[in-house]
DNA sequence: CGCACACTTGAACCCCCTCAACCCAAGTGG
DNA sequence: CCACTTGGGTTGAGGGGGTTCAAGTGTGCG
């Protein structure tokens, strides 16, 4: 199910590397994600003093590193991995928020108090930055709010078609739109062109759009009976029709 | 259904005011909405600066002041009234995402084009702000941009929220999350302590709710039959039974 | 081999939707 | 003044998409 067999069951599940004092001011110039995250918006010069705010962590697979309800004294930036998001009810019943993939920034509550939980779906690593060395870097580096309200302004358009899914799209249209914007999301897949991975569960998949495990699964085969796609496995799906299952996402066509 | 029955039928349905030269410093200082908007981040001496940016514009009720997919070129502050902002589906299908009230700032896309359509429910007011115009705002006032940052933080805690009713609630739950949303949301409504106004019609509601219009109208009849609610009028609800509301919101019990 | 766990498939049910009638208040016009 | 229309809201009957409950099928791992 995940890509790292091996550094899986030893790590404790919450661990903070150790980067050694002399090193600190490299780990953001190395980061693979700082092209894709609002660090980028720092420039090379004035790296150290965002390396020195980070506290880098790698997260286990399930386990959950942000609780919904408690203290909201951290922002992440997710830097590897992939992470769910997501509200809970009290007799159980979840929604899954969004998932957050390298680049993420979490955390943005001006509350005092996380609105939604973070639990790792692979093996994640992010950086943590205590609210308050990021209140001073937002107040030196312009630019690192500017695109920090990029970031929110983007993630408000994406929670907006994610209404529009919940509130008014079917089954079909729901997964179809969903294995749309993983494609668009998760281009790294090396084998085929139009292979999509698919770290997370159906039962995931499920609570992100609203549905049951079962239905997931029986609109997975009843679009591969449609040849729109084709499940190789469990975690990943190659799209057969991209046209088809792009219409379908949109909303032109339910029925059929 | 609306408190200007008057000043309705003669104004055009988009019509800017006329604000002479010499007073044009002078309409955010009397603005009854900044308190409640960004621009309280804005301080006396520079309100001038604001004021010329800004274009009141004056917007009938039924009439559309934003429209998906067209180019994004401002942004708008909404100063009275209440706006509702909806995407829809090729065939129809509308989702309501929010209600825009005084105070609300619309248009936060970084993409050139608006993710959403905005339409006058009542008699609406707003400042229209060039796009270029707020940028240069922007740069010019830091705590501006800090507080557009708060405003879009806050509305994606309440998009979460949104996502979690429209996945996992049910009819009941989500006309009582709506009804407990829109007493906080809309105090002042003078009458009693616990009445609650509903300008939108209940076919917005039912956008809103992810729900067709009957759905929403039984479950308002239910909800009346159980003594949470009266509703003396199809535009105002008194609540009866607030705890039972509340826990009903909160998801705590969906049978009985 | 056998357990565990995730996923799939089947059958019955139910909440909400669809379709349709009805109510009612506000015009509108003869 | 009343007949007619219009539009929003309510109520009723029936149907369907998705859920629930339950069994079956893999697949990895000890």
């Amino acid at each position: 199910m995940t890509n790292f067999p091996a550094a899986r069951s030893l790590a404790a599940h919450v661990r903070p590397l150790i980067i050694e004092p002399g090193h600190s001011a490299n780990h953001c110039a190395t980061c693979g994600a700082r092209g894709e995250s609002v660090c980028a918006s720092i420039d090379d010069r004035n790296l150290d003093r965002l390396a020195s705010a980070a506290i880098v962590t790698d997260v286990a697979p399930g386990k959950t590193f942000i609780s919904e309800g408690e203290p909201a004294d951290s922002f992440f930036n997710i830097t590897a991995g992939t992470a769910k998001l997501y509200k809970l009810l009290p007799d159980g019943r979840r929604q899954i928020t969004g998932f957050a993939h390298a680049g993420s920034f979490l955390g943005l509550a001006v509350s005092s108090i996380y609105a939604f939980s973070a639990e790792a779906i692979d093996n994640v690593r992010y950086c943590r930055f205590p609210r308050r060395k990021l209140q001073s870097l937002l107040d030196d580096f312009p630019a690192l709010e500017k695109r920090l309200l990029e970031t929110a302004s983007n993630e408000l358009v994406a929670a907006q078609d994610q209404m529009l899914l919940l509130g008014r799209k079917t089954a079909r249209e729901r997964l179809a739109s969903f294995l749309i914007a993983q494609k668009r999301h998760a281009l790294p897949c090396r084998h085929s062109e139009n292979r999509i991975a698919l770290p997370m569960s159906r039962a995931d998949i499920a609570d992100y759009l609203g549905l049951t495990i079962e239905t997931v699964s029986r609109t997975f085969t009843r679009l591969k009976n449609e040849q729109l796609i084709a499940v190789p496995n469990a975690t990943c799906v190659d799209v057969l029709d991209r046209e088809a299952l792009l219409s379908l996402a949109e909303g032109y066509e339910s029925g059929d």
